[in-house]
DNA sequence: AGCGTGCCTGAACTTTGTTAAGGTGTCAAC
DNA sequence: GTTGACACCTTAACAAAGTTCAGGCACGCT
């Protein structure tokens, strides 16, 4: 019985049975073993919930290693949104849980300095290089906070948001609501549409900083 | 004692203790009032934070109804940023707390109607549209949950995120992650320089539906 | 053989959300 | 003026949660 081994299983326990079933006790027979037991690997409960943020922050940041040294600043963010929004998905409510958790690892920094560099090297300024992780984080947190809060009332009523349903509790004069609606949008071709708008927002402080935007002809 | 009591009592204890001593005992002990009475009132607990929650989405419904409707697309959508983290930010742990909350309120989607046709006739299609919407919620939910993480870890250990403890804990070789932490930057300017960038990236979209960023010309 | 140490059990305590049963007041009806 | 009904609250209690503490079993070292 390892540390390891406990928040292996905490992290099944809550996608099996979801965070207010992610009990010490129901942790404690899943290992087979009674409640007290885990507090010989762990000081309480706020720790065993810290160790399964950083482990799965630990995942993303192996998906950031995987990021070729080569590919350009945009393709780079793209693929740290896309691993970072696949590791929160992987688990229930894990935007919500693990989001505030930051890793404050040295070589998790020294990950960031290369980073830095490069996206200066491609013409940010270290304030908007900063400003790039910033930002596509920050929206993968509000999106799948709010992609997997829809998901589970889906399942939880389906009923509920079928368009049949919500066309009738809408009423008249809310056509555009509707159709927004009937657009055929899954989650993924959303997110890929709002991570592209970061990204060109990000594309035009490369062009010229500090430059409003209509100051960019057609 | 009414619901709007108990929910506003809710929201000043939340406030003055946290989210960990909002208890139902402790509610009603600051109603002058004991415990099992707030159940004539509301149904259980997580009634109780869903009101909260409404009450929270019903004040910046009221902020959106005060912008003014010849104000531009991108006027009208910062307002609803800011309007958005100030309500977040005035509760401790606001944005995690209330993040999830969707008040699918007939009146609301109706105001949303109205948006959608004042940025379409700014020249979004109507996915673009609904898109800036739900980005910009994206973003400022994602930014407050960082912020508001930092400020209460800023408050339970000053000394942690002191420059000088951050260098030493960093070691060499990272000049450019201790320079981005030398940068004047205060929450509010960071929250308007990613909100801009969200905005420019939405302005794209207006000039040239499809268009990629880097075919526009400095 | 004995002893310490690592890991676990059993029992218990505290706090939490929640329910059940019963009070106390007010107001309307007869 | 008594009765009843209803709204609102109290006291008592339960179940489940996190946590603690004393002890027990097994292993390794001397």
């Amino acid at each position: 019985m390892s540390k390891e081994r406990i928040v292996a299983a905490a992290l099944d326990l809550l996608n099996d049975k979801g965070m207010d079933a992610l009990t010490v006790r129901a942790l404690a027979a899943r290992l087979g073993v009674q409640a007290p037991a885990l507090y010989w690997h762990v000081r309480n409960k706020q720790e065993l919930l810290d160790e399964m943020g950083t482990f799965v922050m630990r995942r993303v940041r192996d998906a950031l290693a995987a990021i070729p040294p080569d590919a350009g600043w945009r393709d780079s963010l793209a693929g740290y949104g896309r691993a970072l929004r696949a590791e929160y998905l992987s688990y229930r409510d894990g935007a919500r849980i693990f989001s505030g958790t930051r890793l404050a690892d040295a070589d998790v920094l020294r990950a960031k300095e290369t980073w830095l560099a490069r996206f200066m090297a491609a013409g940010f300024t270290l304030a908007d290089a900063n400003d790039a992780f910033d930002v596509v984080t920050a929206i993968v947190v509000g999106f799948v906070i709010e992609e997997q809060e829809r998901v589970q009332s889906d399942e939880a009523d389906p009923a509920r948001y079928s368009a049949a349903e919500r066309d009738a509790l809408l009423g008249e004069g809310v056509e555009l609501v509707k159709a927004v609606d009937r657009l055929p949008d899954d989650h993924d071709t959303r997110f890929e549409r709002h991570l592209g708008l970061v990204l060109d927002g990000l594309a035009t402080r490369l062009l010229s900083p500090g430059r409003a935007t209509e100051d960019c002809p057609p």
